[in-house]
DNA sequence: AGCACGCCGACT
DNA sequence: GTCGGCGTGCTC
């Protein structure tokens, strides 16, 4: 009499696009495995061994042949849960990707010390916080309906700074203690480590440390282990991290939250490319849990889903937002030229501020490439061969074009004739060097990738600061230069615009009550702008702009590499079976491969995404001689930026 | 990806 | 006769 059959539905853990799917095991007799362990299983021909996910325990098998055993139970641990399995495999096909790939990017490798230290001590289940304290800032009626189940919200975040954190780091926290208190759980995906820092910080004041799980790129991977197995209890927690936290396992999930979703660090740069703010919709609309979007101004995809009626705002009571003061270059008095090319007013401005504290000074990112500009009209300067941005180089080097690297000799205007340019987006090296020389007997503090600094203190000092390293100053700054604005905007991206504004947004919300920003070289509707505080309506005429020519955020958009002709075929047949799919291609890139840009509407892009997941199996699985194969990326982070080069 | 199977050319 | 080239196909 034979005994039932158990079987282990089995995912391998590989980037092999073929085998991203299930295989069945036969479970021997005396061996327990449940669903979500991580296991080890032969495949293919030599039986090879390699590791697995149990996603289910079956005692039928629909397959044919005669199933192999499960080799050995990894650990006990029952790492993939339910939720982040369907939530993986959504987010996989959203993006024609693989779901090994997602679950990767989800569950951090198995640290077996940690995982035994965890076992043998599991957290006990100590009494929740009590709730916060209602804030004021919001209207109560608001924030609750923002915390409703299902719920969809763009939060405008409060400007300044409260002692030491940012207004909206409070706010952040009161919101996500009140969910916890209410015994759900909270997952905070932010973009930078200093986010995490403060708000780490802040979290464990507020509920203490055993209901609060960090993740970020600094910890080692057996710290992210560990937190992650933190999730995996029966116990609330707020979960703060960045991009990777927003897949962390939780129990009984109440809000998502996405800490200004307009930054660039929320695209995934591994495949399949997702961005935090999809993971986000997704994970919301599975669980059931409050979607929230913070930030100071809406990203362009916000405004979408807000002009859409899918998403809903909630504003502060008071706008607090600072004073801009355009001061462009034109026809201003610029201190000695050699030095800082500031404006007088903002010069007098700066040097009166200082006399109270600190002074916030923001530049372009440091290490990216300068460009350069006419020195008449501020064109920017383009290579006469191709038409490519010319750059300087390191000292000593000539200028060469970034694109043939044809030198720079003989160089005219393409607009007024000049002769001469001027380096625009100049390293913070340099800005440090000549505001220390403009601002004698002043302390400079510099903050940048290199230079990590959380907090400056609220005596008077240069802060020189790359955009998104900006330390928080005690009580706030006095004033804020915002700098190098021009180049930003004329960086060669679709994003340039949204992330300059994200970036001086940024820098108003860590002045003080009071101060005022200065905008050095920006002229036109965008500084007016500024001014006004009308940002939003610059954005919604952008977004108005793009569903015009169809670029995202109103369109979503697909690319695909490969051999020349494979790529061609698929891209015919694709017009074939997409009326409404618009073609942008074929491009040559590197090495006999062709690559399209495709614009599809969301309401077609599931279909597509199956389409060329499917392609991508097929290609991987009938190899053709050519050691290109085809690559698929949907709303990749470059496709945005491949897009707006090729069509200049 | 790996790895085996298979069907053609020059070797002790 | 057979050793081994890599093109082809599969993995529960």
């Amino acid at each position: 009499m034979a005994e039932r059959p158990v079987i282990a539905r089995v995912r391998p853990d590989s980037r092999v696009p073929q085998l991203d799917r299930e295989f069945d095991y036969r479970v021997p007799p005396g061996m327990t495995v449940l669903p979500g362990q991580r296991v080890r299983i032969p495949m293919g021909r030599g039986s090879r061994v390699q590791t697995g996910f149990v996603t289910e325990i079956v005692s039928s098998s629909e397959f044919g042949g005669t199933l192999l055993d499960v080799e050995d139970v990894v650990s006990d641990v029952q790492v993939l849960t339910p939720e982040l399995l369907s939530l993986a495999t959504e987010v996989a096909s959203r993006h024609a990707g693989g779901v090994s790939d997602v679950l990767r990017l989800a569950i951090p490798p198995r640290g077996v010390r940690v995982e035994k230290a965890w076992q043998q001590n599991p957290h006990s289940g100590g009494d929740l916080p009590s709730p916060p304290q209602p804030s004021s800032a919001f209207d109560p009626d608001g924030l609750a309906q923002m915390l409703q189940p299902g719920a969809r919200t763009w939060w405008q975040l409060p400007y300044g700074v409260n002692s030491k954190h940012p207004t909206s780091h409070y706010e952040i926290v009161s919101v996500a203690s009140t969910v916890l208190a209410q015994g759900r759980s909270v997952v905070i995906s932010v973009p930078d480590w200093r986010d995490v820092a403060f708000l780490h910080e802040l979290l464990q004041e507020a509920v203490g440390e055993e209901f609060v799980s960090r993740f970020d790129a600094d910890q080692t991977p057996g710290e992210r282990y560990s937190h992650y197995l933190r999730g995996l209890e029966a116990d609330p927690v707020i979960v703060i991290g960045a991009r990777h936290a927003i897949y962390a396992p939780v129990s009984n999930l109440g809000l998502v939250l996405v800490l200004h979703d307009a930054d660039d660090l929320h695209r995934e740069p591994l495949a399949p490319y997702p961005h935090t703010r999809d993971v986000a919709l997704i994970r919301a609309e599975q669980s059931g849990a409050a979607l929230v979007l913070a930030s100071f101004v809406p990203s362009l995809a916000a405004l979408r889903l807000i002009e859409m009626g899918f998403v809903n705002s909630l504003h502060p009571r008071n706008d607090e937002r600072p004073r801009v003061v355009p001061t462009s270059l034109t026809g201003a008095e610029s201190i000695s030229p050699q030095q800082a090319r500031l404006p007088s007013i903002a010069f007098r401005a700066v040097a009166q501020a200082l006399q109270e504290g600190p002074v916030l000074i923001q530049v372009f990112r440091s290490g990216f490439a300068p460009g350069l500009a006419c020195s008449q009209c501020r064109e920017r300067a383009r290579c006469r061969e191709c038409q490519g941005p010319l750059r300087a180089h390191r000292k000593g080097d000539r200028e060469r074009c970034a694109w043939c690297s044809t030198p720079a000799d003989r160089w005219s205007c393409g607009l007024c004739g000049s002769t001469t340019w001027v380096p625009i987006g100049q390293a913070i090296g340099r800005t440090a060097n000549e505001l220390g020389k403009a601002f004698p007997g002043v302390s400079v503090i510099q903050a940048d990738g290199e230079h990590r600094k959380l907090r400056v203190p609220s005596k008077p000092a240069l802060v020189i600061a790359t955009r998104g390293a900006e330390p928080v100053a005690e009580g706030g700054y006095q004033a804020a230069l915002l700098l190098d604005g021009e180049s930003m905007l004329q960086r060669q991206s679709l994003s340039a615009l949204t992330e300059t504004l994200d970036g001086w947004e940024h820098a108003l919300s860590l002045l003080s009550h009071g101060a005022q920003a200065f905008l050095t070289d920006v002229e036109g509707p965008i500084a007016n702008a500024m001014a006004a505080s009308s940002v939003e309506g610059l954005l919604r005429r952008e977004l108005g702009e793009r569903q015009h020519v169809r670029l995202p955020p109103s369109v979503r958009l697909a690319t695909i590499e490969g051999p020349t002709a494979q790529v061609s075929t698929l891209a015919d047949s694709l017009a074939i079976s997409f009326p409404t799919l618009e073609a942008i291609g074929p491009v040559a890139v590197k090495s006999g491969a062709h690559r399209y840009v495709f614009k599809i509407p969301y309401s077609e892009a599931p279909q597509l995404a199956r389409e060329l997941r499917a392609a991508v199996v097929h290609s991987a699985v009938t190899r053709g001689r050519g050691s290109v194969r085809l690559r698929v990326s949907f709303d990749g982070a470059s496709a945005l930026d491949e897009l707006a080069s090729s069509s200049q």
